[in-house]
DNA sequence: TAATAAGTAATCATAATGGTTACAAATACA
DNA sequence: TGTATTTGTAACCATTATGATTACTTATTA
């Protein structure tokens, strides 16, 4: 992981979040994010598979939480915006010929799946309504 | 993080452990990981900074491990190789006229310390001789 | 019908990543 | 002393990832 995705993501629901009272356009969460609309639609493309948000065409269109903010976690935004949601890679060359080549990913395999584990835990305790609190104390 | 340093820096470090009593070549190292010696090179110059291995230069040089195997963890070794060893990025171009756009490097912060220090504390708990014994085993 | 907004394809620039070659400097050993 | 070996390191390349951008089609509202 090292693209963006999950921290706009999270900062696009958040913006979405603060005004639930009408759909919300690309093109504002993009000024928020400082990026353009094309790149928020095509993000958001992801958050509507996954159900967490819904988009609406056409004027006075835009994009809506599809449930309560409450219930949305950090955990699911992450799984939702990162396809393989790994933290980490392991190298695809290993020698078969060498003991350590030939077992290498089943050794790592146990660790990156704790870690991976343990990183769901902690995402999955914060929700979106919980950062929308944090802006609306911060201002 | 997307590169492989971290998998390799294990490998690397796997493999020189199998053997503590001799120096193992770059060129041998690079064999089992399935690439070529000036990249192990490159990467053994962060754990010779980090005091993990340490190189010797020569004919029948090589590289040792630096300290015994179990007091070398995983953690260590990723702190070594992968300098931010950040687990994810935020977007730099936030607009900080809007309230979110102003606080989400901070709304982020606090979620993404506490994931890092997790899988810190799981890195840690496992060392490199804790590997070579599953690869003893495995064979 | 006009205006607005999402969906989406196509393209581009930049950076990250890994692979490779080449050569100087250091060391061991005959 | 000379030769072989090995690290240290620079330089370069190809590929992929990433994000930015433009432009057009489709859908919807009023």
């Amino acid at each position: 992981m090292s693209n963006t995705r999950f921290a706009v993501a999270v900062h696009v629901l958040t913006v979405i979040s603060l005004d639930e009272t009408r759909p919300i356009s690309s093109q504002l969460i993009a000024s928020s994010v400082g990026t353009n609309a094309a790149l928020i639609r095509r993000l958001l493309i992801s958050l509507n598979d996954a159900k967490i948000t819904s988009s609406e065409r056409g004027a006075s269109g835009g994009v809506r939480l599809a449930r309560p903010a409450s219930s949305i976690t950090l955990f699911d935004v992450w799984r939702a915006v990162d396809e393989d949601g790994q933290l980490f890679r392991v190298h695809p060359t290993s020698n078969p010929q060498c003991p350590v080549g030939r077992n290498i990913e089943g050794l790592l395999g146990g660790v990156l799946s704790s870690t991976q584990s343990t990183v769901e835990a902690v995402l999955g305790k914060v929700t979106i309504r919980d950062l929308v609190a944090k802006v609306e104390i911060a201002g």
